[in-house]
DNA sequence: TAGCCAACCTAGCACTTGCTTGGTTAACGA
DNA sequence: TCGTTAACCAAGCAAGTGCTAGGTTGGCTA
């Protein structure tokens, strides 16, 4: 209320426009930007303000749509998450042999680095991190699902005699999971190296190695 | 000097002994606690008085061993690079074929976790943001070194015959160097995995892949 | 067209951050 | 034993941090 209360900004910095499509939208919206910017500069250094800019909006009023910054990063990785699971078990649903089905998870998640990129950065960064409050418990417990999904295929194809018997099921797993979900450190989305083009490499190395038979 | 002065704190918060070791002996133990505590919780979210307070000293004290907290990670990552490259270049300097060469390779990566799980998550997980830097170009020089090194075996093991024809050098570099590089994220020093057990089986996937022949 | 309310803005608070300045202590060599 | 100095402490600053409280605007509905 003082004198000098709107000489600094004028009108013109206002966000320009409105619309009314549901809160859902515009959330989408905001964890996209956030998820990029969690994804590119590390969820500790990037701040409030980085987000609500990228938005063309302030940082409070980021408040109107989430309760923290906290609860922006669980919000995406839990989707991340549920989404993983769910093809995963859909890998496993179609019932085909280890191999396949080997070969269908790892596909899988060498897939989702197209619509999924920031998210499997985050999990990838943050996650050990987070998984130590109360509130991101879930990380845990999805880590532990995937170690039984991956592992299960293993151990069945060493049973089955399709994977070799001297094969550490725990171990090659941590080797298989390192190496796809670290793929989307490198990996540009709409750049001229495709998906498919890593997945036939990496199936290739991880299934028969680099040595010439 | 007001009347309050010493009511707060004793005598006995100060550190022991001040032993005369030469600086570089003090330096090195500040460094070692500075990089456990950048692995463990990250760089940006560690802060100076988290690693005086390990150190058992004041957080302004440190800055008579440092200019800042960036120099200690440059320290550490430099230190951490030179050791690698030396180690690579050790491996190759033997003149061996590009087979037992890149099982030579991988191995020295994965032996490094021993002696520097600390550092290798550290340039596992920050190098990227530092990179963009000028102070931190050498990590982006280090980092097209170490491509070269990988490349150029990959390919002579593929017009040697010993690897398969099929194989895209930079895409399988980048495999292998994920795979090596993020062990040390659950690769616990002392546990009862040893390390020769690592080294076994992801030489076994990488070389021959996990199915039978 | 009046009123509601989602979606913003404005301003700033309480706290933490890396880092600085000047002072203190004790190991050590002369 | 005395001056030097490495190694610390004490106190705090400026810049940022996440978040809050209250005000404003305009699209939408009744």
């Amino acid at each position: 209320m003082a004198a000098t209360k709107k000489t600094v900004r004028g009108g013109s910095s206002r966000a320009p426009a409105r619309p009314r499509r549901g809160e859902a939208v515009r959330q989408a919206e905001l964890l996209a930007i956030a998820a990029e910017l969690f994804a590119d500069r590390g969820y500790v250094a990037t701040t409030v303000r980085d987000i609500a800019d990228e938005a063309g909006i302030l940082s409070g009023s980021l408040y109107h749509h989430f309760d923290s910054k906290e609860s922006m990063i669980d919000e995406i990785l839990s989707t991340f998450i549920d989404q993983t699971l769910a093809s995963y078990e859909g890998v496993i649903a179609e019932g085909k042999g280890p191999k396949e089905t080997f070969e269908g998870l790892v596909r899988t998640s060498l897939e989702s680095m197209v619509g999924s990129r920031s998210a499997i950065l985050i999990y990838q960064n943050e996650a050990r991190f987070l998984a130590a409050e109360p509130r991101f418990s879930y990380l845990t417990a999805a880590h532990r699902k995937f170690e039984k999904i991956w592992t299960d295929v293993l151990k069945k194809g060493v049973k089955s005699g399709e994977f070799r018997d001297s094969i550490d099921p725990k171990l090659v797993y941590r080797l298989v999971r390192d190496t796809v979900w670290t793929a989307p450190r490198w990996y540009r989305p709409g750049g001229s190296l495709k998906p498919e083009r890593i997945i036939d490499q990496y199936l290739a190395v991880l299934v028969d190695g680099v040595a010439a038979h």
